[in-house]
DNA sequence: GACAGCAGGTGTACGGCGTACACCTCGATC
DNA sequence: GATCGAGGTGTACGCCGTACACCTGCTGTC
């Protein structure tokens, strides 16, 4: 025990953001306030404001962390593999963190480390010939799933703690189900082979993911090869 | 002034709604608190809890409110058309209410009148003929898409309080920015035709919203057309 | 060695939030 | 006329972010 020989080391913007990202992994982002986050530096609250803005610049540091986590680009491969790549790395660092995805869908600033991935993605379409006028609309198609996530779907975050229904609710939630909504009901029963117990754990959010990236690569690849521009198109990107 | 005799009318979940929907187009869904909503309804903040649960069934109502705007399925349509006005309905209805696509975003349940509109999507799709697996997929793909929103990219939201930047500044932000960020710069400059001062509103969001439903929906119709089985693609879907 | 300056940490306080809980009021019902 | 329940009230608690004044101890300068 140091007692009050080695003192704490002195806090730093990176060791708040560090710590930051550390507790939220730990109680999601909604158990991150300042003063939890002193508590766990050993410090007062007001301490913290000498290291970041506010609670907004904290957040806004915690998804440059994240961020910081992405794979570099790997030159050696070409415009569409090298956007998967860099995607489904993104895609990694934020399912190791849980909470990154909705700090990404909430942060309305473009801070350098965001602005840089942004450039580095746009660069690669770029590198592969792709026009700036087909790049621009491709990352806008892309939008979030350039971050490696697309929003929840069909799956229902069921709190773990609640217990499992009984055979006779689930068999009349299911009858309920089915009368209003058939057709949801339809794609459940098809995701979970049958067992609804477990609905939403069905879906493979990884397959699904891939599956809607590479129908936005290959359709911009198309276009592409099509030599399409903005301009000749008021119409919708004809079939 | 009716003073005192005709007192207030009693409340009722959906006054309570409306009011919070009217609230929130005024200033925006963080000026929403029970207590201002109560004071807009000259009521006590408690009173509000007899006609909602708590605040997240507040939120989960007013969306309710907003699908409930969506123009109702067009039967002659075929499905690729029928989801693209449903969609776009979608859109307009979101974009009457600026904070609706964050009100979504943060939504964790879902409510009847959510599974309600997912499901009649989903049933544009079938009925198109689509496989169950399929439709599936591609309403995973579409996302947040269905909603009629898709996340800013670019476009920074810099708050219309702040004075304008004196030209000299700007200059040195461009420097600083074609050396970083060639590609965002590269970008930002075709949408805007070179003038950087309002970045951001040079994207014509209405324009990129359909490129992206599009590009989906068109990808989408040549699956469709080639039989295409989940089964069958272990492998991405090919081009 | 004295001292100014300053970065980093502290303490107190304010105004806001969501909401638990006990209470009151008043019109409908028997 | 008593009862009851739906709707509204009042008070209180424990959180939150952060403004502001203050203290502490190290650094460089003379």
């Amino acid at each position: 025990m140091t007692e009050e020989g080695a003192r704490r080391a002195p806090l730093n913007r990176d060791r708040v953001l560090r710590a930051a990202v550390e507790l939220a992994d730990e109680v999601g982002l909604a158990g991150v306030s300042m003063r939890r986050l002193a508590q766990q530096l050993g410090v007062v609250p007001m301490a913290l404001y000498k290291h970041v803005a506010d609670k907004d610049a904290l957040l806004d540091g915690m998804v440059d962390a994240v961020i910081g986590e992405f794979d570099p680009p790997d030159p050696a491969l070409d415009w569409q593999d090298g956007v998967r790549q860099r995607v489904l790395s993104a895609r990694r660092a934020v399912l190791r963190h849980p909470w990154a995805r909705q700090a990404i869908e909430s942060r309305t600033r473009r801070t350098p480390a965001v602005l840089a991935y942004m450039d580095s993605v746009t660069g690669t379409f770029r590198a592969g010939g792709f026009s700036v006028d087909l790049t621009h609309h491709v990352m806008h198609a892309l939008g979030n799933r350039i971050w490696g996530f697309s929003p929840e779907l069909f799956d229902e975050p069921r709190d773990p703690g609640a217990p499992p229904l009984p055979p006779e609710a689930q068999q009349a939630m299911a009858a309920e189900f089915a009368e209003r909504y058939p057709h949801v009901l339809e794609i459940a029963l098809a995701a979970t082979q049958g067992d609804l117990s477990g609905v939403g754990r069905g879906c493979d959010e990884d397959f699904e993911f891939a599956f809607a990236l590479d129908l936005l690569l290959d359709g911009a690849g198309r276009l592409h090869r099509r030599g399409w521009s903005s301009r000749a198109a008021s119409a919708p990107p004809a079939v």
